[in-house]
DNA sequence: TTGAAAGCGGTACCAA
DNA sequence: TTGGTACCGCTTTCAA
């Protein structure tokens, strides 16, 4: 059923049909009313394709996701993110288009993207330290949100981020403030921005009580089980073990965990723990994983308001890009506990 | 930079110039070759919803994520898997279009979808036990390949599918061969389908050993780390706890390590444990978890073959349904010994 | 081997 | 308030 088909069928002109259907004032409420119920019972949606080449609007976002060989791994908080802006999509009728960009080919995928012209826009997942694509995006010149921030760049762009910095200081400043003195981090990947500010925010924090940053004390890696469990028995094998943990990410801080357990501590009363991870339902479901103390955003949440960002973008591009920090939520919990003399 | 502009620069037709870029036999070699420079350097690609308006194709698939209230986690697994279907699709020149469908308006969404027109096939996410979506697609008449299967459907239709009933009968009859009598089943929820396959070939395996299935040792639920420790300490608090667990997720399986642990218990001597999971290199990365015996498959392979199968659907309607079955690997490990007397 | 022109399914301007 | 028609960017038939 298409629009020709419909107002042949209502001995309507397609003009008319096609105005009563998207609301424009100049049709009469008798005839709107014919043809909104005609358009139900048969069943007619409009053909999006035509309606964004008659119109130019794609009502398409595309969401970028760098894949590289290096970390095969597919971030598990996309799916939530992609959950949560879906969601606004839907109610503003767009569709999310997935890029899986390589990490190698990035600006003729970009460039293709653009002058194929099947989205109106962009978020942009997972940045790095100085990430290129923000360059090459701005330049393309497509509306677009960051999904996280990137250090090193200049040139103003749309964000969202949770506030890692101010999280991680915190949680040391907390730590310090129970009489640690020697806190381990178990970070991320530092070329990942995220990661990056978080080990600053700990190496700052740390000086402003005069505490050197122990390279000993600092690992960054892919956030794993196994590599919190490694970096923690390793941390703890050194002849001045640390007291405490800021771990990254919760998986990680499982294996943290373990490490504590097997070396016959407890955690609490003779190690430390605080994780920093955005929302992973399935560790969190129910209260009682109560070796963490997690600060928490909701990942689903940030993905509707990212997209509600770039809607806005693409609907009225505003002086200034827009840009937006979701400050974490900090739970202590019984993981945490003073320093052992 | 359009067809007209390209052809306008060229001198020469818009049919002339299509003709030589989509490779049709009737164009001189001298000018395709002129063409496709000219293409190259002044960074032409078509438009696709343009492409797709003239020839009725779209280029794109969608892929069909459950969302509801009930779980609101999304499968950690869906990065993966779309990951590898889209490394498939690119090489085609398909993009990826997600819809997020909400569980309640499925039927008018997926009629939208259709007669919409911006996808050639779908692929089916997390089908239930008698999942109505497969009935509507079929009837809807779209390619479309099941990731998974739904049982009690017995109209057929192309899936693709770890064989999770074989998986869990060996590993039932791999305790069983140990000696373990009690085994604990810690499951997904059973109104998945291959939660539901599952404990169907735990209980029939355990009835060749004329042993009844005793509802205290099953349990189902969200699969959390959580909900693994759970369950997990609640059969150990039964008169007769198990030997044996048989747990359905790797994040629940830490919650049942923990809740071994926490009883001053040791894995792989007084109580076993394996898992089934499909790929999560954020556990698995490393071969440092010893506690786990798991089958595994690549979920990112799965994704690459499901996208072929219905890139071949759609290429070519076969007169029955594809199929693929995926064989787990299963792997023994330290944490699974022989009952303890 | 090349080109003109008619669609694909809509939207939007101009006229009635 | 309604309808005729050009057009969005590309493919494809038909004619040259």
């Amino acid at each position: 059923m298409n629009l020709k088909q419909l107002s042949h069928h209502l001995n309507l002109s397609q003009t008319t049909v096609s105005r009563a259907l998207n609301g424009y004032p100049e049709v009469s409420e008798a005839t709107r009313k014919r043809v909104m119920e005609a358009a139900k019972t048969l069943n007619y949606s409009p053909n999006s394709r035509a309606k964004s080449l008659a119109t130019g609007r794609n009502h398409a976002i595309g969401h970028v996701i760098p894949v590289s060989d290096q970390h095969e791994m597919v971030n598990p908080i996309f799916g939530d993110f992609t959950a949560g802006a879906g969601e606004t999509y839907a109610k503003a009728g767009y569709e999310i288009m997935i890029s899986m960009v390589d990490d190698t080919r990035q600006e003729e995928t970009y460039r293709a993207l653009r002058s194929r012209g099947t989205v109106d826009g962009f978020i942009l997942h997972g940045p790095r330290m100085a990430d290129p694509r923000i360059g090459l995006l701005t330049q393309i010149g497509m509306p677009f949100v960051v999904h996280g921030r990137a250090s090193h760049i200049e040139t103003p762009y749309s964000w969202l981020d949770t506030n890692n910095g101010r999280a991680f200081e915190r949680a040391t400043q907390f730590l310090l403030d129970l009489g640690h003195r020697r806190i381990g981090l178990i970070n991320g990947h530092e070329f990942m921005d995220f990661a990056f500010r978080r080990r600053e925010a700990y190496v700052t924090t740390l000086k402003t009580q005069d505490i050197p940053a122990d390279p000993t004390l600092m690992q960054s890696g892919e956030m794993t089980e196994p590599y919190g469990y490694r970096a923690a028995q390793e941390m703890m094998a050194l002849p001045q073990p640390p007291t405490a943990f800021l771990v990254s990410s919760m998986i990680s801080a499982i294996g943290v965990r373990r490490a504590i357990h097997d070396a016959g501590l407890q955690m609490g009363r003779d190690v430390s723990v605080i994780t920093h991870d955005d929302d992973l339902s399935y560790l969190k479901n129910g209260d009682d994983v109560p070796i963490f103390t997690a600060t928490r955003s909701s990942v689903h949440r940030a993905g509707n308001l990212a997209a509600e960002m770039l809607l806005q973008l693409i609907k009225s591009p505003p002086q200034s890009p827009l840009t937006r920090m979701i400050e974490a939520e900090l739970i202590i919990g019984q993981s945490t506990g003073p320093a052992p003399k």
